[in-house]
DNA sequence: ATTACAAATGCAACTCAGTTGCAGGTGCAA
DNA sequence: TTGCACCTGCAACTGAGTTGCATTTGTAAT
């Protein structure tokens, strides 16, 4: 698990324990996770203070990206490679279980466009959607 | 403006004045409202845990809808008539001002159908549009 | 290796959205 | 007009996220 070191490096972030530790974490969950998730697997191991900046800084720099789940809580997953600062290119779809309250990312093909009214411009489109996860359908 | 108290009657609401006022500022609005907004513009008219309350009773009864602006924050705004208990059946596209903040309602044809990985069961797709909207476009 | 400085961390205190419990007030049906 | 469920106001709380500041640590240049 040196990956998490290279991803440092290649992002231009000072290499700390704690980010990665957050960086390893994040990696082995097969879906998005909270600050309060993090302070929790990371017990005593970081300041709380310290988990939020660190998630800032790693979003900030393309490592990761935001979503918010269904109450409007943080969550954070890694980004694909090809992710650059503030720049999330990569097109995918946030499943939201609606048992579990995870959320998965899921490739898709690409949006189709949608006639909006005159005057708004796009910047970004995002599709997600809402329902059972595959781990818990088997429950 | 008596369309409120229809409003409340067709959902089986009591007729009280607070949510006449909630009722009548979210049908003046072009864009959905949060608590907040509604603390600041009813001022001492209503108490900040009633109207909490009260945008809580709409949703249930299906007279408003939720949306989380990119902050996390709620928002709320009408929902067409066909609507009923917790089925929000209108589809249309929440688009997100960059600028203003502000979260306007859009109609869109339905959504096309993804294929989604095996075992993960769909209830609900939303589509959401991030940009600048009509006004700011102007400024 | 050593140094030196910017950047990262920990701690304390804070802000603000949203919630809960309870006492008193109000809508509405009988 | 009475009764009761429901609504409201107040106070106190929870929990996510932020800010300021002193201390420590990573790293690049010596």
């Amino acid at each position: 698990m040196e990956s998490a070191i290279r991803v440092l490096r290649d992002h231009g972030l000072r290499k700390t324990s704690i980010r990665i530790k957050v960086i390893d974490l994040l990696s082995s969950a097969n879906h998005a996770v909270s600050q309060p998730d993090l302070e929790q697997q990371l017990e005593s191991e970081a300041d709380r203070v310290t988990i939020y900046r660190t998630l800032k800084s790693l979003e900030e720099k393309g490592v990761v990206h935001k979503i918010l789940d269904m109450a409007g809580l943080s969550k954070y997953a890694l980004c694909k490679d090809e992710c650059t600062d503030h720049q999330h290119k990569d097109e995918h779809l946030h499943f939201h279980c609606q048992v579990c309250g995870n959320i998965f990312c899921l490739n898709i093909p690409g949006l189709p466009d949608y006639n909006l009214p005159k005057g708004y411009s796009v910047k970004q489109m995002h599709l997600s959607a809402e329902g059972v996860c595959v781990s818990c359908s088997k429950g």
